[in-house]
DNA sequence: ACAAAAGTGTTGGCGTTACACCCATGG
DNA sequence: CCATGGGTGTAACGCCAACACTTTTGT
């Protein structure tokens, strides 16, 4: 008889074995003009000692996102975008990982969420701050050519890949740069995360013009800045306009 | 005390209480110059009479993927690509629903999948065939002006409305599109998979030199046809490209 | 002969690249 | 005065939309 596993059937604990279900964040930043992921130091086995995702159990009465959002908070101090175009981070679901064997100790299905966050100034502050720290991505994970790098516990090098990869596409054709990005930023300054994300360099100029003349994309706030030396520099806020038509264009190196 | 739903800690079924995991399936093809989607009429409550999703129950052994697997072939009789390139349908993981609210019943975290097929013989040969049916997704999603339509169960209109938008936004930088087609099929043929994915239409000339210009997008077959009339039609497969550089455009309207 | 679908050639516009050049500040 | 980063101008190139035109079949 086919069809038996059906989603009509009613649930019987007996035959449909339980899952704890967690949430895994993938925190990005832009550092000293590197990309940086959040990591935390496992101090339990398995993997006592590894770096890790943070990460949690979702609540029974709780959403995903709503989980992302406390597990964000709890580690952090950091709040998703509270209004449209306001600073704050960027957070999304990224995909899900339920292999059998992730967790040695049970079957844990984990909802991955990708965060993009501005340098903060205090880390991880109002959180488990002593445990959790900014990583540079490229010594977590092995990059063309690159060094070995430590392992990270659990399946988190996929989840990090995945999320890393996300980061790099979106970048491409959405507003979401300004994501890594303090409310007020310079073009350079956003331009400079392109490169740290993407590990190219781009034309400044040529830069300039595409995002100033993308309409609704950044949005002058009158302000001007020297915090990166030379001329002042015009401060923008992100604009309402979250696609980005024609895309910014990745170079091949 | 921060930290104490920690992903660290050992699991305490008690805190935690466990989830029933599932996934669910948005399989779409084209038939008729038509977007439609598998669905099947729920013959049990909550939501009895209505269109549903396909999905059920994760096993306990089972990874994710292999389960969206299983219940595709018990629906469907399909089977997802065997080898590169080969026709068989694309399956790729989608996004996880986990409200608390979203079946009546219990605690249920989906997670949905999208198969891109093509347009089979028999529908649903191998399967639930009485309950399942392509439907178009015109009918079951509220277009723009459309007629109301016939409500989905549970939160499977979103899903569905996702499912759709991904596909819509993935053929136009991937080759996915061969997804729809039959294992050999003509550039002509490809292109009205676009027009009814997109809901457009698009310059034949054009269409044409933009697929057969990119290398390593379409492989010839050396065969010919004139199963669509008029001059004979080269015959083509999936080549091993599946990133289309620069992408197709989506027109305005 | 005609309709229908497959292909090719050509042209103008627009976005991008590459780079010369000017601007405004700090040291 | 010079270094540094911000910003504008401009020409060459490439891709693409638009459309005229040819090819090869079925009826």
């Amino acid at each position: 008889m086919r069809g038996t596993y059906d989603h009509d059937m009613p649930y019987d604990p007996s035959v449909y074995p339980p899952f704890a279900v967690t949430v895994d964040l993938v925190v990005l930043t832009v550092r000293r003009n590197a990309l940086c992921a959040l990591a935390v130091r496992r101090g339990e086995e398995p993997f006592r000692g590894r770096w890790a995702l943070p990460g949690g159990f979702v609540r029974a009465d709780e959403d995903l996102a709503t989980a992302a959002v406390r597990e964000l908070a709890e580690e952090t101090g950091l709040r998703p975008q509270e209004s449209e175009g306001h600073a704050g981070a960027h957070l999304e679901q990224l995909a899900t990982y339920g292999d059998p064997s992730r967790d040695p100790r049970m079957r844990v299905v984990s909802v991955a969420h990708l965060v993009l966050a501005p340098d903060l100034p205090a880390p991880t502050a109002g959180g488990d701050a002593e445990r959790a720290r900014w990583v540079p991505v490229a010594s977590l994970l092995a990059g063309p050519g690159g060094a070995a790098p430590e392992p990270l516990a659990f399946d988190h090098a996929r989840i990090l890949t995945d999320g890393v990869e996300r980061a790099r596409s979106k970048i491409e054709y959405s507003s979401l740069a300004a994501a890594f990005c303090a409310p007020e930023f310079t073009v350079g300054e956003l331009r400079r995360v392109y490169e740290a994300v993407w590990g190219v360099s781009l034309d400044p100029r040529n830069f300039h013009r595409k995002v100033t003349g993308t309409p609704g994309f950044l949005v002058p706030t009158g302000g001007t800045t020297t915090r990166q030396g030379g001329r002042p520099a015009q401060l923008f806020r992100a604009g309402g306009a979250t696609l980005l038509n024609p895309p910014m264009l990745r170079p091949e190196a």
